[in-house]
DNA sequence: CGATCTGTTGAAGTGAGTCAATAGTGGTGG
DNA sequence: CCACCACTATTGACTCACTTCAACAGATCG
């Protein structure tokens, strides 16, 4: 693991004020674990978790965005998920993990060890609540995900994405923290045809674009094409 | 639902002994479930949930297969999943369910009402272990998929998902209990694709074909084309 | 024994991928 | 501080894997 030593001032000042919420509520809910935490930074693009890896930490994202993902042998990579805030990662109960997690903006999480979780789970049916809670919630994710990756039109995987990331940020105007190449390896689709496809929305009149700040423009259209209407 | 009031006798008997053999491991794990569950029995294609039905049981598949999906507006559908004997449905904490299941052949479920599994996962940290465990196998294998379906080609796709019927079955030669539509809605093809490939993977001497019935000839080269090799 | 559903095969079309050139951007060091 | 360099994004031309449309062949069932 690239695990910096230090966090660097700069980093967690640039943070914003939804961030910090989203860890306050997050810290809520996790409530036993709390007292079993360590605080660990990572640069951009470090990899957190390497597919193979013995899985005996539990984490929780503090502040930025990780990626996880799964690879074939010859390079061709899925994300299948993005992590915000308040997020945990890790809690497969494998030996080893079989995916990956990357740092997609400098990031700090919060880990736990996978035992003391084990435990809590025996001891509290609410900590046990809250992990399947989650897991489901997770499921019904990968789910949704299915539907896009296998039925959907390029047009309608970059609009679910979009409407995706509004509906968790609640804002209409977007700064997305994944590069184009991020954004195609979640999709299922190539850097190309997603730049394409956010000029032809750009063009048509759903969106604003200027690099990573986007703007829904037409919110209902925008829906309307995620369903696929 | 539509359900029916009485069991064919034809129907169980047609079963195997390895879905009896199933039904009887799983039987073991549920363990304080057995007390309150009920028999239910459906007709081949017969719903068993639909979008947005109330979720208020839990069923544990007993014989026959049970296809788990999700559609589009237009009526374009993904597969998320097929259950065989042993495996659960219905688990998400949900108040309406966002999926829709169907029975694939003959299907004979048993039903537990959900607020008894609520209880039980309240009082036994060991149900609530075997519904996280069961949960996050579900999001391993939904995770899997998705990089099926994101980047897979259309002979890796069928190659995928015949080396996984036979992982499970145990058994390289496969009696498929779903239709060529259903392959398809579930690997993200039309039917004519997966026909085709299907015929492609015969000529190059890697299956043999009868209908359903398709035998696995050379497991080292499909298990390749599966991973991408 | 016809009607209907499922599966196969062929021909033609197309959405997204590939290859390639160019234009922005941001970070680094002289 | 700015010039360079590497990286990211956009755009265009072309290709191709998969879809669509269509015809037909087997099964299954009343």
């Amino acid at each position: 693991m690239a695990e910096l030593s230090r966090v660097s001032a700069t980093i967690v000042d640039r943070r914003t004020a939804r961030d910090c919420d989203a860890v306050a509520i997050a810290s809520a809910n996790i409530g036993p674990l709390a007292a079993v935490q360590t605080m660990v930074a990572f640069a951009p693009r470090a990899p957190i978790m390497v597919e193979g890896d013995s899985a005996d930490h539990l984490f929780r994202i503090m502040t930025g965005v990780v990626k996880v993902h799964r690879a074939l042998a010859d390079g061709r990579c899925q994300i299948t998920g993005f992590l915000f805030p308040g997020d945990l990662l890790g809690l497969a109960p494998e030996a080893v993990h079989r995916h990956g997690a990357d740092a997609v903006g400098p990031v700090i999480l919060s880990r736990f060890p996978r035992k003391k979780v084990e435990q809590l789970v025996d001891v509290s049916p609410l900590v046990a609540r809250l992990l399947l809670r989650l897991a489901y919630d997770e499921l019904n994710a990968a789910h949704e995900q299915m539907l896009l990756l296998g039925r959907k039109t390029a047009p309608e995987k970059v609009a679910s994405f979009l409407i995706a990331m509004a509906r968790r940020t609640g804002s209409d105007t977007l700064d997305l923290p994944m590069t184009r190449a991020e954004i195609a390896d979640y999709l299922g689709l190539t850097i190309e045809t997603v730049s394409r496809t956010l000029t032809q929305l750009r063009k048509a009149g759903l969106l604003r674009i200027y690099r990573h700040q986007i703007q829904i423009l037409d919110r209902a259209e925008m829906g309307d094409l995620s369903e696929g209407n």
